[in-house]
DNA sequence: TGTACATCAGTGAACGCGCGTTCACTGATGTAC
DNA sequence: TGTACATCAGTGAACGCGCGTTCACTGATGTAC
């Protein structure tokens, strides 16, 4: 039956919300239309009059996510701040809805054009808010530093998730928030 | 028909290798039995005569890629020498004989229980020759450098990986090559 | 060393299942007058 | 404002395909004597 054209915007904006997290959680093949549908509290017949592909939806998905990252960055205030919060052991339980460069990266190179370029917007943005939060050295070193430190909690991140010894990947967390100027303690 | 035991061991041997690569190259969804028989000049149906399933071949397929890469570690140098190869534009590029860790490292939490034992092995020792190869410092803040090291080296190279930018791919290397002290040219 | 037979690596067809997608249909919503 | 009709979001069955796995079969290899 048919649904006011609220009810469905809001409905859409269910199923984007869903697969956001279910991709993060299961990776992109590791979760189907059917599935997402259900998450949202809908039957899977009319996802095609929202999307026109799965591939359609993940890339929507991936843009809600990387949108939710990006101001969880600028909502951070300093760096040591930024750095602590995102190498925290919540962070490392809450795949669903934390960082999807974490997440899902290893998988990024295999995705349509459409995630992708936008994955890549999200990377250059992130680089750049990271520079303006390091305050010491020219702007080439700031630069640096910023890629190093966020290739440096992403994988962190995602050795701690790996790994299946708890001790192991809790010191994973301690070690390189100490080593990435974040608190020693989370 | 029948082949002797010799040649089935390497058929065996043939069809490990196949999947070490493949799955780097693909994922671990991304790739099928039938696929990897193929690729090692066989028909799918002999499969089961060599492992009970495709977890089973999982498992041996991340081992030996894994030996490989502590074979890798073992064999460079100085710890600025393994920096630059790792970071290498050669390395990003040869994803199927790369290092597992960046190509699979965020499917690594999804996988079977005979895969992430593996993986927390290697991880552990990679870890381990890391810290011997850092000269300054505590042992405790040799352990920590040499997490914060790996921790940057796989998420630089999967960022690099996953950047659909070849500039901003190049960047990234080069920035996390200085930042992790191996030398600045590839 | 030769012969007879059992074994079993490999083949190719087939099975069952889940997936992405399509479709006929429903009935409330939106719109034209 | 009310009425008649078109629209279309959502439903649930169905389709086609690829996947992991199974199976009957083949015929060379391995083994018992």
């Amino acid at each position: 039956m048919r649904v006011t054209r609220e009810k469905a915007a809001e409905n859409r904006d269910r199923i984007v919300a869903a697969a956001a997290r279910l991709f993060r959680e299961e990776g992109f093949d590791g979760i189907g239309v059917d599935a997402i549908m259900k998450a949202a509290g809908l039957t899977h017949g009319g996802f095609y009059r929202h999307f026109a592909s799965k591939d359609d939806l993940a890339a929507e998905a991936v843009g809600r996510a990387l949108a939710a990252g990006a101001e969880r960055q600028a909502g951070a205030g300093s760096l040591q701040e930024f750095v602590t919060r995102y190498l925290s052991p919540r962070h490392r339980e809450d795949r669903g809805d934390g960082c999807m460069v974490a997440a899902l990266g290893s998988d990024m190179a295999r995705q349509s054009a459409g995630v992708r370029s936008r994955f890549t917007a999200y990377i250059r943005d992130q680089l750049e808010k990271l520079a303006d939060r390091i305050h010491v050295g020219s702007g080439a070193a700031r630069r640096e530093k910023a890629i190093a430190t966020l290739a440096g909690l992403v994988g962190a991140m995602m050795l701690a998730r790996a790994v299946d010894d708890p001790a192991l990947s809790d010191e994973i967390l301690t070690a390189a928030r100490t080593a990435l100027g974040g608190s020693r303690d989370a």
